[in-house]
DNA sequence: ATCTTTATCAACCACATGGTTAAACCTATA
DNA sequence: TATAGGTTTAACCATGTGGTTGATAAAGAT
């Protein structure tokens, strides 16, 4: 008894503060951190606004609160390509596949971090620290290894490495404008993200494949 | 005498005009409209912040007039690579090293652009109404053409610009994040845009050529 | 010379917004 | 049952913000 009521309430405390990080991701990763209001954050999470002061102090530090747990999402996603021991052609595969299923589940995930990246550069720091932070080393040495062992043509790890995350990535973060150039609904680019899953690896592949 | 003073006020106006337009483009390209402030426009224009007003009405429209700049600045860049006449390998030859060229000189616009047409994906509806608008249509029928003669591998004309854009753009847009990735500093990402220049057109041209 | 129009500015306004406060409300425990 | 502690709320506050206004000056028109 004792401890059912006790539990009950630990979880109506993590309850709300859940229920406040929650309403703060949809809000902040559509709008913004300018374009988001702390009113909105309450209502949709249907509580007080001072419930936002009492868990997160202030609207900076809610802000970077989901910040961080969206790269904390997408760092695995990078990670997987970068550290496991398959060969470059099955990490791109994979991680193409992956990554484009992930980011289908996650739409407005890349383009809040680019933004925000951008608009204050330092985030970027704090992250550094992480331990699950992404780290190009090993992807760069295998580069190299399967271009002397003759597999690939001759490849700049860093750039390749930036060519999969422009292809795989760019589509999710320029959603509207590139709707708007090839001028398809909805239905038709979801087709066509679709469709990415096998072909930017097959692109990828046979650009960089002997 | 006459004349001479009245074309004087007439520049001073226009002047007038255009110095808050560039005040304008260099606060709302840096910082979006939501984390823009009029004041901050004004002041930047050396003028009565009353004045913004009187040329443009509010914030929204003075915001409208800096976006409709910028994507008349952009469409042209695309169109190159849609409408001239050289064969698709030449297209994406000129096209990479040109747009790269012109996104050095203004690494502010694409994100301006993707991120406000995020945040109101209707302003395309305006934009497309625009002659200079860019259409696909021709550079699909090319593709196909070249697809069927033999030179090119089965190619969907769409994807393939889609892709062209990506690589292209994306290091532009998410620059603080490739930065942060690949642990390089102002210097080296400069180096690395540079190699893009080749670098991308090679990419893509080895993957769709036979 | 006088009237009208245009450009410019300082002061102002209404309202939104992030943040604070003080009181109320549970609920466990002594 | 009374106390104490964390939780929640309504009311408030200070400030920032887009936008307005009325005055002023300069220029043109009559």
């Amino acid at each position: 008894m004792n401890f059912t009521v006790n539990t009950m309430k630990k979880e109506k405390m993590q309850d709300t503060e859940e229920l406040i990080l929650e309403a703060a991701k949809e809000v902040f990763q559509k709008k913004g951190m300018d374009g988001s209001r702390m009113q909105e954050i309450a209502d949709k999470a249907g509580i007080n606004k001072s419930m936002l002061h009492y868990y997160y102090r202030s609207k900076k530090l809610l802000f970077e609160a989901v910040f961080t747990s969206a790269f904390s999402l997408v760092a695995p996603q990078i990670n997987k390509i970068l550290n496991d021991d398959s060969t470059i052609e099955e990490k791109v595969k994979r991680f193409t596949h992956n990554y484009i299923s992930f980011m289908v589940k996650h739409p407005y995930l890349p383009n809040f971090i680019i933004q925000e990246l951008n608009r204050n550069p330092k985030f970027f720091e704090k992250l550094q620290e992480n331990a699950a932070f992404p780290s190009l080393e090993k992807f760069e040495k295998q580069v190299a290894i399967e271009v002397e062992q003759g597999r690939l043509k001759p490849t700049d790890g860093r750039q390749l490495f930036v060519n999969i995350i422009s292809l795989n990535v760019f589509p999710f973060v320029a959603t509207p404008l590139i709707k708007g150039l090839l001028r398809v609904d909805d239905n038709e680019f979801k087709k066509l993200v679709e469709e990415r899953k096998t072909m930017v690896s097959e692109f990828i592949i046979a650009s960089i494949t002997k």
